[in-house]
Order: structure tokens, then sequence, then C-alpha cells
DNA sequence: ACCTATTAATAATT
DNA sequence: TAATTATTAATAGGT
């Protein structure tokens, strides 16, 4: 992509590669960052240098999460909970959490506009209390604006069910009178058909 | 990178992001194959689509190995050790920080609005609605932090002027005593001096 | 799925 | 190591 071609096969000159290992490897990264912000997807990706150092990324801050996650859809089901014990994995586990927290909390910081909620004086702090209460508001509003949607589906479902039902029940009512040959045992149970998708949102 | 820059948030139509996600995708693997090649590195890259379909590119074949080689290539890389390596107490650390992390993350990509809050399902806007409430708990703790340290402050300062006031007082009337020579009409009121910038908070 | 006008990435160079 | 720039590669929007 650049003053020439490039040939797809390691490069041989160790200083080049170096370079180009640092550029594209930037590249790669943000090309998964991108790609999981745009298309709402998580990514992890490992890179291995060759000489073992590890550079990584973690869409949603959490590789071991991505790990566990590609564990459970690969090999269903893994009784792997006594390796997942040992100490040093824990301690680790520990370290990168608190790596994590800290990305996170300076994520924080940058929202608030620099301003780590520990430095913040009263009036900063009641402006975003307010803010966050605004916010909640809306939520709340948010839900409840889907859940009465979501009511009103059912009953209009409900009503349109009843409504064939009835229509069912008048024929074979018709049915058997004229044709009178069975019991009703096979009769239908009242809700004919009740497979909903009402639980999408949930 | 075509017909027009693209802004760096979730697309929201559907059929676009679908699209997208297929291409930037391929995209992403591809650059991480040429990446593994042209610089003899090995990559593992996880992609988690929405709808939990896992996408995956491990440029040694095997993605196992990248992972035990991540996990492995972590654990050692700090010699931390001894002390509170009690299991039970790094379990219940792990726990905590994972919860913290949990938080923080869900609360920093609503905030960035990377999530429209008229995209979001129940779920998702109840777990919003509790994280909000949890911070705005949090501000009232560190407001009520502040206040507290605010009235002890006063409480000092009103200690200290009253013994000044008491001293002065004594003076006066030690004066009054020794000249006798005015009336008491002119005695300062009780607070001598209460300019404060106590309500530099507010 | 394919096409291209554009943008984005980056190889070579300084 | 960090810019700059000439090119190539990726891809957004359209068919």
């Amino acid at each position: 992509m650049a003053r020439g071609k490039v040939q797809m096969r390691r490069i041989e000159n160790p200083v080049h590669r170096q370079v180009t290992f640092c550029k594209r490897r930037m590249g790669l990264l943000k090309k998964a960052k991108e790609l999981s912000v745009l298309c709402d997807a998580d990514i992890g990706v490992m890179v291995f240098s060759p000489h073992g150092k590890v550079y990584e990324l973690a869409t949603n801050g959490n590789m071991q999460g991505l790990i566990e996650r590609y564990k459970g859809s690969n090999t269903e089901a893994h009784g792997e909970s006594s390796e997942q014990n040992k100490p040093e994995v824990i301690q680790q586990e520990v370290l990168l959490l608190r790596q994590e927290i800290d990305l996170l909390q300076k994520g924080l910081r940058y929202m608030y506009g620099e301003n780590d909620i520990n430095h913040m004086n009263l009036n900063e702090l009641q402006t975003l209390e307010s803010n966050l209460e605004i916010w909640v508001h809306n939520i709340r509003y948010t839900k409840m604006q889907i859940i009465s949607r979501e009511i009103e589906m059912l009953k209009t479902k409900e009503g349109i069910l009843k409504a064939a039902n009835d229509i069912l029940q008048e024929r074979i009512i018709e049915q058997s009178g004229i044709l009178d040959t069975g019991s009703n045992m096979m009769m239908p149970q009242f809700p004919f058909q009740r497979t909903m998708e009402s639980d999408y949102y949930f």
C-alpha cells in the first residue's frame, strides 16, 4: 500500500520487518476497534512478536472474558474449573483486572472532562448528580414505553387469537352437527397457537 | 474509506451494519494474516458478532495454543508473589474487580453514546439504570464526605474564634478596669469575625 | 455479488 | 524515533 507493492512473504531485512511490524500492528488493532464500534461486535486480538512479546486488544476490555466466551462457543462444555483456580492464574487475572479498571477510570475521568470524581467540588458533583438523575428518568420513561408497546402488542395478539379460536370452535361445532361422527376429544385447547416472541426484548 | 467518510459509531441501519461487518471482518482477518506472514508473528483474532456468532483466525492454526501462550506470557510477566495469595482472598478480589469493571465498562459504553438509548432493549436499560443509580449513590457519598469535612473545618474555626473572642473580652474587661473610661456600648458583637469561604464549594 | 470513487493505510524516504 | 509523501489497499455506497 505504498511506494510499491509488497510481496506476501516474510520481510528479510530485520529493520524493515520491525518497522512494518509496529505500523501494521497498530493498523490491525485500529481496524479491530473500528469493526467493533461500527458493527457492535466484540473482538479480541492477540499478537505475539517473534521475540515473544505480546500485544493484545479486547474491545470489551477483558480478554479473559472473550477467551471464556470463545471456549464456550467452541467446545460446548468443558469441565475446566479445576485448572482455572491455580493461584498464578488468578493472581494474573487480578493484575489484568486492575489494569483494566485503571484504564476505565481514565476513560471516566476523560469523560467527566479531566475531573476525577474525587477532585470535583460540591457544585460539580451536584451538577453531575442531577444530570444522572435526568438520565435515569429518561431511561425509566423509555422502559415504560417499551413495556407499554409490548403489552399493546400482546393484547392485540390475544384478541386475534381469541377471535380465531372462536371461529374455529364454531366451525367445529358446525361440523359436529353436520357430520356427527366423532367425539370432542380432539377439540383444540383454548389458546390455539401461543408461540410468541414477546420476550424478544429480554 | 470510500464514497464518503464514516463516523466512528455504531451503524444504525441494520443492513448497512451487516454488510460492513462482513466486509470489514474479512479485511481484518486479511490484515492479520498479512502481518503474521510479513513479520513472522503469531496472531489470534476472535470476532463475536452481536448475534453471538464467532469468527476466528489463528495464524498458527491453533487458537487454543495461542490462548495458552497468552495466559502464560501474562502470568510470568510479574514476579510478585506470596503474601495474600490465599485462594479465597484472591478469588474474592477477582470477583469484586470483575464487578467493578463491568460497571465501569457499561457506564462508559453507554455514556459515550455508542448505544443509543432508543435502541436498547429492556434488559440493557435496566442494567444502565442500576449503574447510574450506583453512580448517583457514589456521588452523594462523595458529596457527604465533602460536606462533613467542611463542617469539621467550620467547627474548628468556630472554636478558634470563640477562644479568640474570649481572650479579647478579657482584655477589654481588664482595660475597662484599668482605664475606666468608657461604656461597653462599643463592645464588638460575639462572632468577632465571621467571613469565611465556606461556600467555596457551592 | 460486483463496481468504482474515495478514503485510509502504509512503504519508502528524510 | 518521528514526519512526509507517493502509492497501494480497503471499502462505502450504489447497481
